[in-house]
DNA sequence: GCTGCTAATGATACATTGTATCACTTCGGC
DNA sequence: GCCGAAGTGATACAATGTATCATTAGCAGC
């Protein structure tokens, strides 16, 4: 349990620390289960720990383009797909854009709060929302899977930002 | 509010129904809100309506050429946002498809159970989910979205069918 | 160190999904 | 009938995602 303990804890607070130590902890963790960290997938990984943020596949590869690399679209695809399998990475679907996951351990019930205007992205893990999504498909006998549910909406800055009439200004 | 409530009812019962009747009243409702219900809009509503489940835009411009027509994506697209302006159509990020709504009223809070493998959409209303979800955007600070969650998942039929052992053993 | 197996890559082409543009047509009000 | 706004058709293109296959890299066993 350390251990993701740890791993999650350095990726909330990647910006701070060192990006070099990050992915050398990762890639230790992950050739434990077996698996490969490859230039290809380092690299990907290293561009959403930079960006903080949530990426469409296609910036992404305009920044490994940008940063010298020679990527092309299908091996971003194949790195996120490694890195989502790992529990690494999300993809929101309603973005159509790729976010690192807090929570490397895998499949985990939660949500994201995806703000409309500035595109961040808030992982939570409300207990009342998943049971009550949980109880709601046993209702429909539907078996949900167990992912995080995407809200969008307008985050505070934003709010704050858009809004004309002052609240206090 | 007996309008919405009878157009809702025809919705829900449009496959026993007769279609153009339904048509009718729908082209009646949207010409009072002073849309105009084109031969192309009609086109793609009828599909959705004997489909009676989601399909992509391309699935919908192929029958719609299938049964003589000769829309473009562009026409098929155009068609789908006013049938989403009048909150007739919902539009599901996670497949990108299309499907009918019962609530022609316009947005509201609400579900989509999504079956993974045959594409069923059951649409809810579970005030439980949604006001769980409001409570998780204020404690954020987030200011939600009025619309649908969709949650994915396996429906009881497919559910049945997948099972290889028996329920009991 | 070799050999051979498997996973990953690179490159290309292609498939799918969605939009911009603009000339033309249709509809509803006068 | 005429006008203006809304809608259409056609074309081209932008954005997003995959299939294929020859080549390369990493590891296991010798």
């Amino acid at each position: 349990m350390s251990a993701k303990h740890t791993i999650r804890r350095e990726l909330k607070h990647a910006a701070a620390d060192d990006t070099q130590r990050v992915l050398e902890r990762l890639e230790r963790t992950c050739r434990v289960r077996g698996q490969r960290v490859t230039r290809q997938r380092r690299a990907v990984l290293q561009v959403l720990l930079a960006e903080g943020g949530a990426l469409t596949a296609y910036e992404l590869l305009d920044r490994l383009r940008r940063s010298g690399g020679r990527s092309t679209p299908a091996a971003v695809y194949r790195a996120l797909e490694f890195w989502m399998d790992s529990g690494l990475v999300h993809r929101m679907d309603s973005t159509r854009s790729f976010v690192l996951c807090e929570h490397p351990e895998g499949p985990h019930p939660g949500q994201l709060l995806i703000c409309r205007q500035c595109g961040t992205v808030i992982e939570a893990e409300d207990k009342a929302v998943s049971e009550a999504a949980s109880r709601l498909g046993s209702r429909l006998n539907f078996t949900l899977d167990v992912g995080l549910l995407e809200l969008t909406g307008v985050c505070a800055l934003c709010c704050a930002r858009g809004r004309r009439t002052q609240p206090a200004s």
